[in-house]
DNA sequence: TCAATATTTTAGAACGATTCTAAGGAGTTG
DNA sequence: CAACTCCTTAGAATCGTTCTAAAATATTGA
């Protein structure tokens, strides 16, 4: 899940096509611009603003109503996960893994805690009646001086 | 007994406009009507949505906005704390102090998990030029079935 | 291939939480 | 009380996001 090389390298259309109809989504020409710009390379953390300016920089014309269809479209195939950092402004991320995040207040950028080194202890047992779905850890970071 | 009780109350009282006088806010109807609330009894996690209903139940007349500049500024006088665990809407803890929390994400309450017991290991150093401001653990709980 | 059908896109309106504006109200000081 | 400063508030504005409904596109199958 973490050869980033080859995941950049074997990230072709045709791949990605494959990926769009396992989740049940035609592969339409905005889901494949807005798919190599969130697969293709490395591991992101996107807001629907910031997507929809990535492809409209590449080239891609898109709504941003489209933006955000396609990015609960991914989030509900499991292709992206939503992490909630700032009340403003959802993020999604390509790495739907068990992992945390570093969040640069002052930039509003996210970024992954590398590996899998992160251990909590000490948690009690959720209440009767509940289970948990996920443990989150952000670690917020403001810049020195 | 009942002489005890008002006592208490009013001792309360004092404390909350000192409380106040503090943190350099002049103790108006609003800001005590307010603090009685968050600040009376145990600790709490609002919205500024559900403190108004909360004031207006208790027979306190102020507007939503005055509940918003009155939340903003306990916090930045370090009476609050906020809480980011849902893009829709900010919640404000009573407890300032460190500690995480459970997130009943069905039913949008927070409660306290205390930070004496949660232990967090293996986290890599912040990247250069950057600083821990704070580390928060969010433990999101669903209901079972 | 080509209509019939189902899904998708989109412009623009609507929404909901929050913030802003600016004018009147209230606390403080002497 | 007067003078001053701070506070409250109704309503407008903002902003990220969702909704609507009509036009566009993808898929199906004859
Ligand atoms: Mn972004
Ligand atoms: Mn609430
Ligand atoms: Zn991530
Ligand atoms: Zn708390």
């Amino acid at each position: 899940m973490r050869s980033t090389v080859s995941k950049a390298v074997s990230a072709h259309k045709g791949d990605l096509v494959a990926k769009l109809r396992a989740a049940g989504l035609r592969p339409t020409r905005q889901r494949i611009a807005l798919g190599k710009l969130l697969f293709a390379d490395c591991d992101r953390h996107v807001t629907a603003e910031c997507l929809h300016q990535d492809a409209t920089r590449v080239g891609a014309s898109l709504s941003l109503a489209t933006v955000y269809n396609t990015l609960h479209q991914f989030t509900n195939a499991g292709l992206l996960r939503q992490v909630i950092v700032d009340g403003e402004k959802t993020y999604f991320d390509t790495n739907t893994g068990d992992h945390h995040h570093f969040y640069f207040e002052d930039r509003g950028l996210l970024a992954d805690i590398p590996g899998d080194d992160v251990r909590i202890d000490g948690l009690p047992k959720p209440p009767a009646g509940t289970e948990i779905e996920r443990v989150e850890v952000v670690v917020r970071l403001k810049s020195r001086d």
